[in-house]
DNA sequence: TTAATGTGCAACCATCGGTTGCGCGTACGC
DNA sequence: GCGTACGCGCAACCGATGGTTGCACATTAA
């Protein structure tokens, strides 16, 4: 949190081409714009405008050295983004295990409710105002 | 991976402003694009447009009800999306841990280094030459 | 039947990933 | 020292996309 938001670290990761770059300048260290684009299906200068948005994000930090510039990655601030990215699976994760377990809960009673209904009538009536999940849920938002 | 691309999955869910509208729906169950985009800081149409994307990804489901149409979200190609995330949290985490111990031992390497310097010149350079990591990976990439 | 409400479609704008083209500065060969 | 080659930065442009407004269509409700 020291230097952008995390918002703009979440965006700087979230581009595929940009994760590319970065995977790549992890490989190597330290590269410069053009030795970077010659191992990636883009123009040089598509690599320094994404070079540019990692360093404004903070993942990266420049180096000059006399006509060419090195980029190098920052791990601290990758762990950052790595961090971000991983609660945020975790949150997802969470919430489509809960609407799984409820899904499923909501099939399952609506079978038995089915199996009940053939069986006896009223208890199926019974069951069917009291417990069917749908419902009750339209209310929790 | 059985609908799109996986990479569409990510694309899907990149997006913060579609993470909100999935967050939301989340929370709501089954909700139309009207009733989420009043809790929503954009129009109905974007909503509707994130919840296209959205569907055409797999991620969510269209259920039409007379006049509205109710959205909900597949908890099972959620959780696929959680675990690409989750993924490529994990190999950044990684890199950047290696990363930050290569940085580590250079600078010890380094400091080392300038205290031999001062003591005894011949072993300091041999150090220097052979167990600089920056060099041989250069050729790694 | 008419008014209200939810959707879908189309046009439009800003932003962004990516390109090409050009000018400038630095390094290198003669 | 001078010219050439290389790397960089800037600007213009293009297509896709997030977001808007406006309108037409359908369904529901009065």
């Amino acid at each position: 949190m020291s230097e952008p938001a995390e918002d703009e670290l979440w965006a700087a990761v979230a581009e595929p081409s940009r994760r590319r770059v970065l995977d790549l300048l992890l490989a190597r260290g330290e590269a410069t714009p053009t030795t970077l684009a010659a191992q990636l299906p883009f123009t040089r200068q598509a690599v320094a405008k994404h070079l540019a948005v990692l360093d404004r994000a903070g993942l990266v930090e420049a180096r000059r050295s006399g006509r060419e510039v090195l980029y190098a990655v920052r791990p601290d601030r990758l762990d950052e983004a790595a961090r971000a990215m991983a609660a945020a699976a975790r949150q997802m994760a969470e919430a489509a295990a809960r609407w799984d377990r409820r899904l499923v809960a909501i099939k399952r009673l609506a079978e038995a409710a089915r199996k009940d209904e053939a069986a006896r009538e009223d208890q199926a009536a019974n069951r069917d105002g009291a417990a069917r999940p749908g419902e009750a849920d339209r209310e929790d938002g």
